[in-house]
DNA sequence: TTTAGCACTCCGGGGAATGGAGTGCTAAAA
DNA sequence: TTTTAGCACTCCATTCCCCGGAGTGCTAAA
């Protein structure tokens, strides 16, 4: 059953309302709004509409609140959506030119960002859809007792760090092992690495071997933190200043979740944004809280996603435009960009 | 003018009782808890020790609370140096056990443990005494249009990157712009790099100059971020859950210091441990909040630090105690560590 | 110097009163 | 059939007041 035009302007306005003041609104103040009929007539609707499950009442003799229902069909469609001015296009994109050259800057900087920008806390993460796999190693020599393990990744990125050696390792066999390390160990998760560990101790001396394992060990490390999902959660404080959480306790609540529970943070399954309303977030803790999660593309294979968090009462149509704006900027800076391709240099 | 050891223990057990229970505390309690005399000599004595500055009065009729001086003579004389138990001390160093070989991984991991163990927000950074240089350079090629460099800075740590290149330029080159980087542009700071930078302009093809300049771009913004220190705060939801921030406008406005002026936290000048309290700290937003800071070593000329914040009216003999012991677990960790020697690798 | 006793102060919590905003319903008007 | 004016009613939030309790300061006696 579709509601009437009118039922349907009576809910934006209500929603717009909500979303504006956080109290609840009643028929005289949506009359003055809409103009043209009275409130008596926008009190028989409002009755309607409450019953249909659209909008709820704190108490009788209150005024109306959009339900989950509600801010659906209004984020559905009700919302117009928001058009960024040239100077918010320009203020985005300008955050977005801070130093983000790098992968890992961008899950910092971008949550940072947002969150100051819409004024909510926000999240974000980047994750690949494959296996994690290293490219290339070189060993550098430092001295003796030292080297340096440099492995480029899958997704070349490049990753490096000082390794101390017990024993010394003659630097010329030092070719041969990265010879090694280049046609054994590459291109395979940090699980088949260690067990090609085992496969070639019998082809190298004992004190090569003790370099290679501590090599292995290092690439496995840093492939493995790089497969799960990284998530920084940034602005929380931003909750404070809601008067939905005035109350420490809740503001405590969604904290404690936010900076704990990293993994079951929404992601968009499809499609470039999600809006969850509240109890439409599976987690329990989300419940009175609506997320905004919009993804943008790393390199070809990669997806990042970064999202924001609020009361239901979210200015739903300015977040969404704002976020995708972000997003779009971000596949703009990491996505199409070319990386060179695996083996040969052509193109 | 020297206090009579009753007023001294008066006021250990006011401090004590106000830090167990936030509420102001009357004469008959501490009557209860001394034992031997009677509420109305207690009262005498309080009375002297309000007029002295140490005790504060919310109001008439309501019990004492002690004043920052209060606090302070209680830090200095009164508290008891807390001993960890072993079962403490074991959980202090599992908490270091976690990943931290990498000095950045310190920072952030620490705060965390710090802060879950206190309850309390803690703030931890690490920083160099001198100004940051490279020690060496290394270029690998990656294909006509890329390859890794890598920089080794004064600290022993190592940074890389893929470098994407406008210019194809010849692999021959390579050990020539190696060695001219290794020679001019290391053991130096940031400024020094970019100026040398002009200096050599002339010594080499243009192509490479421009890989140069790219290189040393790259590590000059390494060095400057490795220079400015990174101060990481965590943990400060556990604010919430004291009385003294209930009110989320207070909670709000620490929050946000907490994380903005990350520059303008305090930091020991000198000797291995400072306790600031209330309006002993400089900063406006910590007026009515005390810090406790420790220092650690890293390696031969390097200190960080970790901190802790909350009312004043923390625990600070249990703080102290904790973060010392979390500080020289640091120091265990980071501090004597010989990092191999500048040149040559002997001893 | 300590203690018991007492009057006094002040906070905090628990009603009761009040006003206002908003509703639902009814009956008349369009 | 829909809209509107009018009216009684409900419920919340605020204010005020009252009162008990905890704690103090002072005094006079031990």
């Amino acid at each position: 059953m579709e509601l009437t035009d009118r039922k349907k302007q009576i809910l934006k306005v209500v929603v717009e309302d909500y979303i504006r003041t956080a109290e609840p609104v009643g028929s005289k103040a949506i009359a003055g709004e809409m103009g043209g009929v009275s409130s008596a007539t926008i009190r028989n609707e409002l009755s309607d509409l409450t019953e249909l499950g659209y909008l709820e009442q704190p108490h009788t003799s209150a005024g109306r609140v959009p339900s989950p229902k509600g801010y659906r069909l209004y984020v559905n469609e009700l919302m117009e959506r928001q058009r960024l001015s040239v100077a918010e296009t320009e203020r985005i994109n300008q955050s977005l030119q801070m130093k983000m050259e790098e992968l890992d800057q961008v899950i910092s900087q971008a949550g940072r960002a947002v969150s100051s920008l819409m004024r909510y806390p926000a999240y974000v993460a980047a994750a690949g859809k494959k296996q994690m796999t290293a490219r290339r190693f070189e060993l550098l020599p430092v001295d003796e007792h030292s080297c340096i393990v440099v492995m480029m990744m899958g997704d070349n990125r490049v990753r490096s760090q000082l390794l101390r050696m017990q024993l010394k390792v003659d630097q010329e066999q030092m070719p041969r092992l990265v010879e090694l390390l280049n046609s054994h160990f590459t291109g395979v998760t940090a699980d088949e690495m260690n067990r090609r560990l085992m496969d070639v101790s019998e082809q190298v001396t004992p004190q090569m071997f003790l370099l290679l394992s501590q090599t292995i060990a290092y690439g496995a490390d840093v492939l493995e933190e790089a497969e799960k999902r990284e998530v920084v959660t940034v602005g929380a404080r931003e909750l404070l200043k809601l008067p939905e959480f005035r109350d420490a306790d809740k503001a405590h609540q969604l904290m404690s979740f936010l900076s704990d529970n990293k993994e079951n943070l929404p992601v968009p399954d499809e499609g470039p944004m999600k809006i969850l309303i509240g109890p439409e977030n599976v987690s329990e803790a989300l419940l009175d809280t609506s997320v905004v999660v919009a993804s943008y593309d790393i390199g070809d294979d990669m997806r990042g996603l970064i999202g924001v968090v609020g009361p239901t009462r979210m200015d739903y149509a300015s977040v969404a435009a704002r976020l995708s704006g972000f997003a779009e900027g971000l596949t703009r800076l990491f996505g199409k960009q070319e990386l060179p391709p695996k083996e040969d240099g052509n193109k």
